[in-house]
DNA sequence: ATACATTTAATGTTACAACATATTTTAATT
DNA sequence: AATTAAAATATGTTGTAACATTAAATGTAT
């Protein structure tokens, strides 16, 4: 669907205010969708996304900073972020040994099954992440285009 | 700069998870840009907007309704939102006459003018909406991917 | 060694998003 | 005409984002 026709607005003043505002807008679409899969498994999509940092560095644990250095949305608070998955039982904290300020942040089994749960149940969305109408080369394209914005 | 820098995730599962992954960070980098900006102006992001969309149909009023149809977030508070705009004294709200059920949403003069202060001072940002490395056919190639992903 | 600055994480606070519910008015059904 | 359904907006509630501040540990300089 047109832009023009989900937000029932007929032209844009250039083509760059067009593209800025279906950059909002399909992201934000993307993000819905995704938050209400999430939602199945008791997660809110930051939750889920600092899961899968953690996955990622299994075995090894991760410090806040470095979780937050991942993260899409830098302003976003990991440290109560951590707190509620902690409370879940998905992830541990505990202080560092060489350096006291810092914390490890562990996934624990329990949030391994659960992003594996996560993975099959979720195959499609999860082999293309919402980009099932691109082909490769477009999905490349979008990359290079998107990098190119931030400069 | 690429994504994998960015987020400083050296791979990704395939270039479908690549773009997702760029497109929400993107889409939230700039989304943070407008936020700083507006934030001069003692607005914020969706206040902003739907200032713009009252504009887009002055002289005449629009209903709650019409606002949700054209914002980018439809699960937003649209109601609440004119309260601060009304608040702020950019807008005006009183019952309809002909449906009693529905409001009319007036930009004021000063709403209008603080609009065209936002457009003078930030001509590079509004002319290109932080989209100045792109090329035209670069933005029209975005728009058609984007549309494609919402199918 | 002491004093000062920096780093890291947690916490306090305010405003807003998300979701549900209520209220008022209009439309539809019998 | 009375009853019920639907529509439009407002409001209540809960959780979280955004921002600032604090607290503790480490690094640095004199």
């Amino acid at each position: 669907m047109r832009i023009e026709d989900e937000i029932k607005q007929p032209t844009f003043r250039n083509v760059f205010q067009k593209a800025y505002i279906n950059l909002a807008f399909t992201a934000n679409w993307l993000q819905m969708q995704a938050a209400q899969t999430f939602k199945n498994y008791d997660l809110t999509l930051p939750q889920f996304n600092v899961l899968r940092i953690l996955r990622g560095q299994h075995p090894n644990p991760a410090t806040v900073n470095l979780i937050i250095e991942r993260m899409l949305d830098k302003t976003s608070n990991a440290s109560r972020i951590v707190d509620k998955l902690v409370a879940k039982g998905w992830v541990t904290r505990t202080q560092c040994e060489h350096d006291r300020r810092t914390v490890d942040v562990l996934i624990t089994e329990e949030g391994l099954n659960l992003l594996k749960r996560i993975d099959e149940c979720e195959q499609t969305l999860n082999a293309h992440m919402g980009m099932q109408h691109l082909s490769e080369s477009e999905a490349e394209q979008l990359n290079q285009i998107l990098d190119k914005i931030r400069g």
